[in-house]
DNA sequence: TTCCATTAGCGAACATTGTTCGATAGCAAC
DNA sequence: GTTGCTATCGAACAATGTTCGCTAATGGAA
C-alpha cells in the first residue's frame, strides 16, 4: 500500500529553491532540506542537476531571465524603471550628447534596474552570479542587450566591449555588497536597534582620527539600500555620456 | 622526550593562511590543512580565533592594511598610483574642477587602486571583504580616508556619505567579479585555450539573435582582467567629478 | 623549591553536508 | 512477458567546521 512516489519536475525544484534560498539563505539551504520540502529524497535532485553549485547557476538564471523579461514589459511600457524606484529619477542629459546614447543610457540604466530587482527580492542572488560566469544563456541576452544598447553611442568597438562589461559587472559586484549588508541587517532580531548601535558604535571612534566619518553620521538617514547602488549606477552612466563627448 | 610541541602566534597564521589561501582558494583550504602546514593541531587555531569566518576576516583586514600602508607610501612618494598601472594614466581632470577636488579624486584613486593590487595578488581577497562589513579597524580606516578625500568636492554631506560608500562598495565589488573571473581562467590547465574555446563558444551563437557579442569577439584582445576595473572606476570618477559642475 | 592558576596546544569525537552507489519501481514499446 | 529507459530513493561515504576535555608549559607567589 506504499503511497505513489513523489515525482518531480525542474520548474517545481526551481520553486522550491527559490523559496527555500529566500528564507535561509544561500550557505544554510542544504539539499536534504530542498528535498524536504519537495518531500521527496536527496539523491533525486541529482537527477536534474549535477550538484548543488549547477542548481544555483540554474536558478540564477532564471531569475536573471525573470529580469529580462520585465525589462522587456517596462521598455513596451515605455516606463523607464520599475516602479519601487520611482525616487530615483533617471538624470537629465547633457545637451552635448546626442539622442541616441542618450536612449541607450536609459535602456541600460532599465535593464540594471531590473536586475536589481530581483536582487533585493532574493537576497542570494547577487553573489551567486559572479560565481556562474556569463555561461548560461540568459546571462549571455543581458550582455547582449546591454551591448546593444551601446552601439548607437558613438563609443569605438573596444570601449563598447569594455563599457558593456563593466556594466555587467557592476550589477553583480554592487549587487552583491548591497545585498551582503541588507543579509546581515536581517540576521539581526531588531534591525532598527542594530542600525543605531552600529551608528554609536562608529561615534565611539576618536573623532580625531576619524574626522569624515563623525561628520558624517548624521547623514545616514537620508539614505536607503537601494541608493548606493543606483547612485553608483548613475555615476557610471555619466561617466560613459561623458566618454562620448569628447 | 616528547619533542618540544609547536608554538604558534598569530602573526604565523596570518602568514600561512595567506598562503594557503593564494595556493588552493577560499572554498578549499580547510582549517586542517592549515594546522599542518603550520604543523600544529587543528583545535589549536580555535585559541587564536573564534572560527574560520573569524580568522579570513582578520586575515583579510591585515591586507587592506597593507594597501592602506602602500597607498601611505605612494602618497609621500607623489606617485599616482602603484606601477602595476603604469598602462592606465589618471585621466585628465576637466577645466571646471577645482584643484582641490581633482586632488581628492586622485587621491581617491590611488588608494582604491593598491586594494585593487592585493586583490589581484590575492584572488580570495575581494569576496571576503563583501562578506566582512566594515567593521574591522582598517576597513573602517579605509572608508574614512576615502571620505576625506571628498572634504574638499564641494558637495554636500549627503552627496559625500553616498559617494564614499559607493566607492568603497565599488572596489570590493568590482573587485570580486574581477576576480572571480581570474579564478576560472587559472583553473583550468591550458588558460590560453580557455580563453579562445570561451571566445569560439560565443561565436556559435547566432549573429542573428547576438550582434554585439559577434560585433565585439575581435577586440577581447585589447583588454586585460584589470582593464575592466579601472575603467569602471575612472567612470565612478568622472561621473563624481562631473556631480561637483553644477 | 613547591604549588597553582593561567596560557597554550592538541587528539578524538561530533554533527552537518555534498556526493555517490546500487537497487528498484513505473511505464512504454515490441 | 520481456526489455530497456526514466525517475526515485535509502544508505553509506568522505570531507569539514566545531567542541570537549585533557595535558603540557609558564611564571609568579608562598
Amino acid at each position: 500500500m506504499a503511497r505513489t512516489r513523489t515525482s518531480l519536475s525542474l520548474e517545481q525544484i526551481i520553486e522550491a529553491a527559490i523559496t527555500t534560498l529566500d528564507t535561509v539563505g544561500a550557505e544554510k539551504m542544504t539539499l536534504r532540506g530542498l528535498a524536504a520540502q519537495l518531500d521527496s529524497g536527496v539523491a533525486s535532485l541529482y537527477w536534474y542537476a549535477s550538484g548543488k553549485d549547477q542548481l544555483m547557476a540554474i536558478v540564477s538564471d532564471e531569475l536573471l531571465g525573470r529580469a529580462l523579461d520585465e525589462a522587456e514589459a517596462l521598455e513596451r511600457a515605455d516606463q523607464p524603471h520599475p516602479k519601487q524606484f520611482e525616487n530615483y529619477p533617471p538624470p537629465e542629459p547633457d545637451g552635448r550628447t546626442s539622442t541616441g546614447t542618450a536612449e541607450g543610457l536609459l535602456q541600460i540604466r532599465r535593464l540594471v534596474l531590473c536586475l536589481f530587482a530581483q536582487m533585493l527580492e532574493h537576497r542570494w542572488l547577487a553573489s551567486q552570479l559572479i560565481k556562474a560566469g556569463p555561461d548560461e544563456q540568459n546571462s549571455l541576452s543581458y550582455w547582449e542587450l546591454v551591448g546593444q544598447a551601446l552601439q548607437n553611442s558613438g563609443l569605438d568597438l573596444t570601449r563598447q566591449l569594455q563599457a558593456s562589461m563593466v556594466v555587467s559587472t557592476y550589477a553583480s559586484g554592487m549587487g552583491a555588497e548591497v545585498s551582503q549588508r541588507a543579509i546581515e541587517r536581517e540576521a539581526a532580531e531588531d534591525a532598527e536597534a542594530q542600525h543605531t548601535a552600529q551608528i554609536d558604535h562608529w561615534a565611539s571612534f576618536s573623532e580625531e582620527d576619524f574626522p569624515f566619518v563623525h561628520s558624517v553620521l548624521g547623514e545616514f538617514e537620508n539614505l536607503d539600500e537601494a541608493s548606493d547602488f543606483v547612485m553608483g549606477l548613475d555615476l557610471v552612466l555619466s561617466g560613459l555620456e561623458r566618454l562620448t563627448w569628447d
